[in-house]
DNA sequence: TCATAATTGCAATAATGTTGCATTTAACAT
DNA sequence: ATGTTAAATGCAACATTATTGCAATTATGA
């Protein structure tokens, strides 16, 4: 079991929710495939690996793991909605490769400030931001 | 008639698309209510105004607007993919107030070059990308 | 092992997206 | 103006995604 599912249970299980099957399954395929699901991507791969969840079950199990910022949404090619695990904390600067769908997430401190200070310049107060930038990951580019 | 949707209507035609009743509808409604809105919400918006379009001419209204870069998609609030009108060439920093959903938009070269950098530093070869903030607008900030 | 609240599954329904084809319409030539 | 034609729209049918209420199940702590 990865640090990151490890991690994520312990805070489940700190909040006072608990630490069921199907909690564990989403968080072990989320995990594993290290690229943006939406709810029936993970029904689909679970079903794979012979595993039945109800798909309501997991847009729940979703929207808790979005809440305790365990997961979150990325736009992603075609503008579906997805979940993939949260890497570091807070960070939601992510890029997404159009060829293979690999996902990779960073964290920089002077984008956040620039950002925050150019939407405050037109009255702005921000909360919440989401960058995400659309590509090709160093792999993919290798293959071409 | 606004600035943007004469212009819009000049690129369809330039690009010898016809100028037809629906897609200037889409258009005047998008420019009307400036947040982003479904192929939907548009639907609904134009029959408060006892204007029906089918929803399928508006799906493909929006798409080929998104080719043309007359409308782009973003992530709003709840994850549902809307539309806005273009404001300036290419731009995709956007703030979208989470009280009344008014949406702003504007550009920086600075952050562009520095995300850009940044995911360079992993191998990654950004091709476009997008930025949204929510938080509260200036009018809504006051009202506090 | 038992009690209990939390969680899941199920059924029904709503909302959103897609495709093929008949009908209409904007653009252009007469 | 009128007719011609390709492009665009509307319609029907269908597929996929999302939501809600309630009964059955299960993780937890006593
Ligand atoms: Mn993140
Ligand atoms: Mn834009
Ligand atoms: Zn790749
Ligand atoms: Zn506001």
């Amino acid at each position: 079991m990865s640090r990151v599912v490890r991690d994520s249970i312990q805070i489940l299980q700190a909040q006072g929710y608990k630490v069921t099957k199907p909690r564990r399954q989403v968080l072990e395929v989320l995990e594993e495939v290290q690229r943006p699901l939406s709810p029936y991507d993970i029904q689909r791969l679970l079903r794979q690996e012979g595993k039945y969840l109800n798909h309501v079950t997991i847009y729940r199990i979703l929207d808790l793991f979005c809440c305790l910022n365990l997961a979150h949404k990325v736009l992603s090619s075609g503008g579906f909605v997805k979940c993939s695990l949260e890497g570091k904390g807070g960070c939601h600067r992510l890029m997404v490769c159009r060829c293979c769908g690999a996902l990779q997430e960073f964290a920089s401190e002077g984008l956040c400030q620039e950002e925050n200070e150019l939407a405050q310049n037109s009255g702005f107060h921000t909360e919440y931001h989401l960058s995400e930038s659309s590509g090709v990951c160093s792999d993919c580019y290798k293959k071409q």
